[in-house]
DNA sequence: TCAGAAATTTGACTTGGATCAAGCCCCGTT
DNA sequence: AACGGGGCTTGATCCAAGTCAAATTTCTGA
């Protein structure tokens, strides 16, 4: 493996702390390899042999179930995915695919279990990796379950503008329809039904064009779309999704 | 505190395992109380200080937002809850209140978290407990998106019928279709509906009649309705909802 | 640069599920 | 036994969102 993509996962809150002899050794066990895009990671029900880390690319967890599917997250580059999984030793509940081509670092989880049992930093990053996961699915189920789809849009598009009142979808829209639980078509329509509440659309480029109405829409509020971290469908930087 | 609830709290996987003094010192500082039904232990948004362990009765976990509610679990005694925010010392993503007369006990976050980096064997436990519940709400989820509500309900009423054919709902019809992400309407409706799929319905009492022809409709999956754990409406036991 | 494929949009239509409004039933109280 | 209230059911209606189909735009690869 080579140093750089070593120090960017030494460099995760998940490695940071933990001692590195271990860290060592768990890397001299771990494969790092590159997938074309649209590469079957994981199915779901396997057993969850590895933790996964995107460190190029990226890829885009889903489920499926009786001839549906839909997507559950997407992760980029620097962070980690099905931690939960590996930790339990349990069946993967989701299925992964790389978006594009990618760059995949895979620690075995057998070395994983053995090294968090005998290193208490590790344990304790990774328990504050799985409680901000847990909290982050708790956000998507409360997303669901509370708000209308055209209210998850609304909301989903000021999480995303940050600041500047434009930017680009970081997924196709499909996968955007997916992930909040609704249909292409119906994306499309709820993103123009949205043009007098302050959203203007041009392909990939969103432009919020009047905040405030479109916050009358959304009611944001941080207990569903706070991030203390990782979660979303364009997060980036050092977290993960277990 | 009891020395019986003590016993209690101490098997159960969260804490069995610790060391001995460290539990005694979280215990000490903890309080035990009883409270009447239909009493607001958490508001989601508050500050997290105490994790909860609910020794005698039930609690319901909802969310609300912008006016609407939404049930996302209950638990029942000896189980903790809001474990997650506890440890990363963020605000309660949900509310709970007790559903019966209620015996709750409540131990400080700050010693959770102070006794957590010093015993590694509870590090350890509180990592497995909260890949569970990570778990339990991606199967909510998947559970939310890739079914109908009828589906759905199926499925719920399968995963209870355990082995004998007829059971007792654990809680108000009004609570289970919240949880199920439905309105009390469209579940009775449902219930009906599912007649002649092999269930009847009498009062809280559900008999599965035929078994297969439910199961048709369901098309339950470990992937989505097993349980590692912790989570559902009813669970009983052993484990936590964090 | 162009052909072909894929993604998105649009339109017409259907439907699952919500809403509103009675009515019923179970149950504990007086 | 009558009363009252909450939860459950039923019926009527409405609306959001899904489905199906076709047109259009965008992307990609030769």
């Amino acid at each position: 493996m080579r140093n750089a993509d070593l120090e960017e996962i030494r460099d995760l809150p998940l490695f940071r702390d933990m001692d590195g002899d271990h860290f060592g050794n768990l890397m001299r066990g771990a494969y790092h390899q590159n997938f074309p895009p649209q590469v079957t990671l994981i199915e779901e029900g396997r057993p969850a042999d590895f933790l996964h880390i995107v460190t190029e690319g990226a890829v885009e967890l889903y489920a499926g179930w009786n001839g549906r599917e839909t997507t559950m997250a997407v992760v980029r580059p620097v962070a980690t995915f099905i931690l939960a999984a590996c930790i339990n030793d349990a069946p993967y509940l989701m299925s992964a695919r790389t978006m594009m081509p990618s760059r995949i670092a895979m620690i075995a989880g057998s070395d994983l279990r053995a090294t968090f049992a005998r290193d208490a930093a590790f344990a304790q990053a990774i328990v504050r990796e799985l409680a901000g996961c847990y909290r982050s699915v708790v956000r998507h189920a409360k997303d669901l379950k509370l708000r209308a789809s055209r209210e998850r849009l609304a909301a989903y598009l000021l999480r995303h503008a940050r600041g500047s009142g434009a930017f680009d979808l970081p997924v196709e829209k499909r996968t955007l329809a997916s992930y909040l639980g609704m249909t292409p078509e119906n994306l499309s329509r709820a993103l123009k039904s949205l043009g007098p509440d302050g959203v203007s659309v041009d392909g990939m480029r969103v432009t919020i064009t009047d905040a405030a109405a479109l916050v009358a829409v959304a009611c944001p509020t941080p207990l569903i779309d706070g991030g203390d971290g990782c979660g979303d469908l364009s997060y980036t930087g050092s977290s993960s999704n277990c």
